[in-house]
DNA sequence: ACGACAAGGATTTTT
DNA sequence: TCCTTGTCGT
C-alpha cells in the first residue's frame, strides 16, 4: 500500500523517492518556503531528505537549525537523517524543540540576562505553585484568583513577549483583567517575574522570552546565531506561537532561509498559545516565501481522505488545498450508536476482536481514541474481561510521580540553592521537624528582603528571623547536609551525588518504611531514575566527556517527558486522546464519544474559533486511520457520578453521508429521542458500575507500575569487567558490538587502563571516542 | 506533623 | 465519581 518505502536510501538516489511535489520541496532553497503538508503526506520524509540535501550542498551541519515540538520528534528525524548521510554528521545539527534548542543557547549567554548557567526550568507545576504562593502572600481572594487562571494569563503574555512591565501599561489587558474580578494580575506577573530571577529560575514560557530578549536587546549576540543558522527549518509550524514565530523571523531575518512545514487543518493547540495565524499568514509575513503543497496521502483509503475532507471544508479559517489519495477506495466509514458509554464500548470491542478474528490482524493495529482521558475506563474493563492486551497513554508521566520530583528537587537545590520551589518542597521532606511556622518566617523573610529562600537559611540572624532554638538548630543542620552536597556536586560525577543523596537525605527510609505494594513501585522508581542517571552518564563519557555532574542530568531532564516509544514486544490496542495520537497512524481507528458536550468539548463554549478547532481535532483523529475508521457515540454517558443524556455531534452530520455507513436507526439531523434515555439506570448498569470501579481498582496498579518506567533502561552500573586489566584491549582493526551504537571498527586506540580510549568507527551511528572504562561492548574476532 | 474529612472542581497538554 | 486541596483535631 505504501508506494514509498523505509529503506535506507543512498546518496545518490535519494530524490528518487520523492514525488514531484515532495522533491520541489526539497529542492528549493533559495528562500522562505511554506511546506503545506496535508495528513499522510511524508512530511518527516521532506523535512529529512532536507536536510540531507542541504548538508550535500554542502552546508555545515552546526549551521543548520531544526525546531521541532517534541524530544521524539527531533530523534526520529535526527536517526533518519544519520542513516542517510551517516558519519555522525547528524549529531551537530542544531536540532531538537524549541524549549531545549533556546535553553541551550539561554545556558551560554545566561549572564548577560542575570541568570546563571545552571538556572533552574521550573515545569508548569512549579509555576503554578510560586503563583499560588504569591496569591496568597498579596492576601488575595484565590476564589476569584485561581492559580490556573492566573498562571494561563502570565504564559499567554508571555508567548505574546509582554514583559510585566510593558504588561503594566497595556490598558487592554487591565481592562480585561478587571472583568474578569482579577486586576492584579499584572501585579502577580511583576512578583512571579521577580521571584523567577531570584531563584535563578525560568518557566518554559521564560525560555522563549528570554531569547528573544536576548536577541533584541544584545546586537552582536543576534548577529552571531544570524550568522551561524543558515538555514532555519521549524516542524508542525501551524502549532508556533507568537514568541516562536517572532524569535524565528529574527534569526532568519537577513537570509531568509526559512523552511516551515506544517497542516492548518492539523492546528489543535491553541489552548497552549498555538497562534494558527502563524500559517496562515506566513506568506504575508514572508511576501517572497515559496509555498509548496504536498496535498497527495498516502496513509489512507480514499474514503477516509474524501470523508475528511468533507468535514474540514466547514472550517472557514483553512488555506485551501485537494488532499487526496490513490489507494484503495475502502470501506466506508462506519458509525455506531449504543444506548450507554459501557454499550458503545462493548460495541467497539467486539468490532475489534471480529477484525482480528477474520482478517489477521492484530492488537497493534487498533488504536481507539477519544476526547477526553476520563473516557478510558469502560474501554478498559471491556478489554480486561475479554483478555485483550491494550496500552493506555496518557496519565502521570514517570518525572512527574511524587517520589521523583522529590528526589530531583534535591538535585536542583543541590545545583541551584536558590531554587525556591525545590526548597518549598524539600525543606521538611523527609520530616525533620520544620513546620510550616519556620517555613512561613523564612517565606516571609525572603519576601520582604527579595533575596532566595537559601540566603534566609544561610544567614538567620540577618534577617531576625524569630524562630526558637530547636528549629534554629534544624535549619542550621539542613544547611549544612545541602552545603556538603553542594561542594560534592562540582566534584563527583552525577550518579554518585544522586546516589548518594538519595541514602543520605532518607528519602528511601521514608519509603521503605511502608510495605504496601505502592511503596515498593515507588521504591523501584527511585531504583530506575538512578538507573538512568547513571546510564545518562556513561553515555556521556562514552561521549568523550571529562565529567558527568549533576547539573548536567539537570539541564537535561527537565525538558523531557516520556512520551516513550515503547518497545514492547507484545502486540496492544492502543488508547489514547486524539491530541497524543497526532502524528500517528494505525490500520484500524475508532474515535469515539462523538456527543455533543464532550466533541464537540463544552469547555470550547462553542465559540466559533474553538468549534473550528474542535473540528479539526476529530480532522485528526480520522485522519489517523489508515484502512479502517470507526465513529461511535453513546445515548447516555456517565459523567461526574451521574449519567447524561448523549445527543449525537454536530459533527456527524458535517462528514458527507456518502462516505458514512450508519445504522438504521439512526437519522442524521434527528432530535434526540427521549425516550431511550430512560433505559441507562435500569438493571445492567447499577450492576456492572460498582464492579467496575472495584476491578479497575485491583488491577490498575500492576499497570501503572510498569508502565512509563521504560525511558531508562535497567542495566546494572558496572565497569566494564574485561577492561580492568592494563593490556590494550582492542587493536586497530577489529571489530566490535556496541551495546546501543552497534557494530563498528576500531579506527585507533590511545591511553591504557582506566583511561584508554577508542576511536571506533560504526556502521549506523557513525564515528564516535569511546572511554573504554565505561563502554558496553564485545569484541567480534 | 499527620491522618481524617469535607469541599470543590472536573478538556485537550508537544515543553 | 474521582482527584486534589485545604482544614481541623489529635
Amino acid at each position: 500500500m505504501k508506494t514509498i518505502n523505509e529503506k535506507k536510501v543512498l546518496m545518490s538516489d535519494y530524490l528518487q523517492d520523492l514525488d514531484d511535489n515532495q522533491r520541489n520541496a526539497v529542492l528549493y532553497n533559495e528562500g522562505p518556503s511554506l511546506v503545506i503538508a496535508g495528513a499522510g503526506s511524508g512530511k518527516t520524509r521532506v523535512l529529512t531528505y532536507k536536510i540531507a540535501y542541504l548538508l550535500e550542498q554542502g552546508f555545515k551541519p552546526w549551521n543548520i537549525l531544526a525546531l521541532t515540538f517534541t524530544n521524539k520528534a527531533a530523534r526520529e528525524m535526527q536517526e533518519r537523517i544519520d542513516q542517510q548521510v551517516g558519519g555522525g554528521t547528524a549529531n551537530y545539527l542544531w536540532m531538537g524543540t524549541f524549549h531545549s534548542i533556546f535553553s541551550r543557547i539561554l545556558r551560554r549567554e545566561s549572564e548577560i540576562l542575570g541568570f546563571s548557567s545552571n538556572y533552574t526550568i521550573y515545569d508548569s507545576a512549579d509555576s503554578r505553585n510560586l503563583i499560588r504562593t504569591i496569591i496568597r502572600q498579596m492576601n488575595l481572594d484565590d476564589k476569584k484568583y485561581k492559580d490556573s487562571v492566573v498562571q494561563s494569563r502570565i504564559s499567554n503574555a508571555k508567548n505574546y513577549l509582554i514583559t510585566p512591565a510593558v504588561y503594566a501599561q497595556n490598558s487592554e489587558l487591565y481592562e480585561s483583567d478587571k472583568n474578569a474580578q482579577m486586576p492584579a494580575i499584572h501585579e502577580i506577573y511583576k512578583y512571579y517575574w521577580g521571584r523567577c530571577r531570584q531563584a535563578d529560575a525560568m518557566d518554559f514560557d521564560d525560555l522563549l522570552l528570554y531569547t528573544f530578549l536576548l536577541l533584541r536587546d544584545n546586537p552582536a549576540i543576534l548577529a552571531k546565531y544570524r550568522e551561524q543558522f543558515q538555514y532555519i527549518l521549524v516542524d508542525e509550524y501551524q502549532d508556533t506561537n507568537s514568541a516562536q514565530h517572532t524569535i524565528v523571523s529574527m534569526l532568519g531575518k537577513e537570509h531568509e532561509r526559512v523552511c516551515v512545514v506544517g497542516d492548518d487543518a492539523q492546528s489543535i493547540y491553541s489552548f497552549r498559545g498555538a497562534n494558527i495565524d502563524n500559517i496562515l499568514n506566513f506568506t504575508k509575513v514572508y511576501p517572497r516565501a515559496k509555498v509548496f503543497k504536498l496535498e497527495r496521502n498516502y496513509r489512507s483509503t480514499q474514503n477516509i481522505v474524501s470523508a475528511a475532507n468533507s468535514l474540514i471544508k466547514k472550517n472557514e479559517k483553512q488555506i485551501s488545498k485537494d488532499v487526496f489519495s490513490n489507494n484503495q477506495e475502502g470501506n466506508k466509514i462506519k458509525l455506531f450508536e449504543a444506548y450507554s458509554d459501557i454499550e458503545e464500548a462493548e460495541i467497539v470491542v467486539n468490532q475489534l476482536s471480529e477484525l482480528i478474528r477474520r482478517k489477521e490482524y492484530t492488537y497493534s493495529d487498533f488504536a481507539i481514541l477519544y476526547r477526553t482521558n476520563a473516557q478510558s475506563r469502560v474501554f478498559e474493563e471491556s478489554m480486561r474481561k475479554r483478555g485483550i492486551p491494550y496500552r493506555i497513554y496518557g496519565g502521570l508521566s514517570f518525572y512527574q510521580r511524587k517520589e521523583i520530583k522529590d528526589a530531583i528537587a534535591y538535585f536542583r537545590l543541590v545545583v541551584n540553592p536558590h531554587d525556591e520551589e525545590a526548597f518549598k518542597r524539600i525543606i521538611n521532606y523527609p520530616t525533620r521537624g520544620i513546620g510550616k511556622v519556620t517555613q512561613d518566617k523564612i517565606l516571609e523573610a525572603a519576601t520582604q528582603n527579595s533575596i532566595s529562600l537559601w540566603k534566609v537559611l544561610k544567614n538567620p540572624e540577618e534577617y531576625n528571623l524569630a524562630i526558637n532554638k530547636g528549629a534554629t538548630n534544624r535549619l542550621l543542620e539542613f544547611e549544612q547536609m545541602i552545603h556538603s552536597f553542594i561542594v560534592d556536586a562540582t566534584k563527583k560525577n552525577a550518579y554518585e551525588m544522586a546516589y548518594r543523596i538519595v541514602r543520605e537525605v532518607g528519602i528511601m527510609a521514608d519509603i521503605l518504611k511502608e510495605t504496601s505494594p505502592e511503596s515498593l513501585s515507588r521504591k523501584e522508581n527511585i531504583e530506575e531514575l538512578l538507573n538512568g542517571i547513571n546510564d545518562f552518564c556513561n553515555t556521556r563519557l562514552e561521549e568523550g566527556n571529562e565529567q558527568v555532574f549533576l547539573s548536567d542530568f539537570l539541564s537535561e531532564v527537565s525538558l523531557l517527558t516520556d512520551q516513550d516509544d515503547d518497545n514492547e514486544e507484545e502486540s496492544k490496542v492502543t488508547l489514547m486522546t486524539i491530541h497524543s495520537a497526532k502524528g500517528l497512524e494505525f490500520s484500524n481507528v475508532f474515535v469515539v464519544g462523538l456527543e455533543e458536550n464532550l466533541f464537540p468539548s463544552g469547555m470550547s463554549g462553542y465559540t466559533p474559533s474553538a468549534l473550528e478547532e474542535e473540528r479539526r481535532l476529530f480532522y485528526v483523529a480520522i485522519t489517523r486511520a489508515e484502512e479502517n475508521c470507526f465513529l461511535s457515540y453513546a445515548k447516555s454517558r456517565f459523567r461526574y457520578g451521574k449519567t447524561e443524556p448523549g445527543i449525537p455531534s454536530r459533527f456527524l452530520k458535517e462528514i458527507d453521508v456518502k462516505y458514512l455507513d450508519v445504522p438504521a436507526s439512526f437519522t442524521l439531523g434527528r432530535a434526540i429521542d427521549n425516550t431511550s434515555r430512560m433505559f441507562r439506570t435500569s438493571v445492567s448498569q447499577q450492576q456492572q458500575r460498582p464492579f467496575l470501579h472495584n476491578e479497575s481498582k485491583r488491577d490498575e496498579s500492576p499497570m501503572h507500575s510498569t508502565k512509563n518506567l521504560r525511558r531508562v533502561r535497567t542495566i546494572p552500573p558496572s565497569l566494564n569487567p574485561a577492561i580492568t586489566g592494563d593490556q590494550p584491549l582492542l587493536i586497530k582493526g577489529q571489530s566490535i558490538e556496541h551495546e546501543r551504537f552497534g557494530l563498528g571498527e576500531v579506527i585507533s586506540v590511545e591511553g591504557v587502563g582506566d583511561n584508554a580510549k577508542a576511536k571506533i568507527k560504526f556502521q549506523h551511528a557513525g564515528e564516535k571516542q569511546l572511554l573504554l572504562r565505561f563502554a558496553r561492548f564485545k569484541v567480534l574476532d
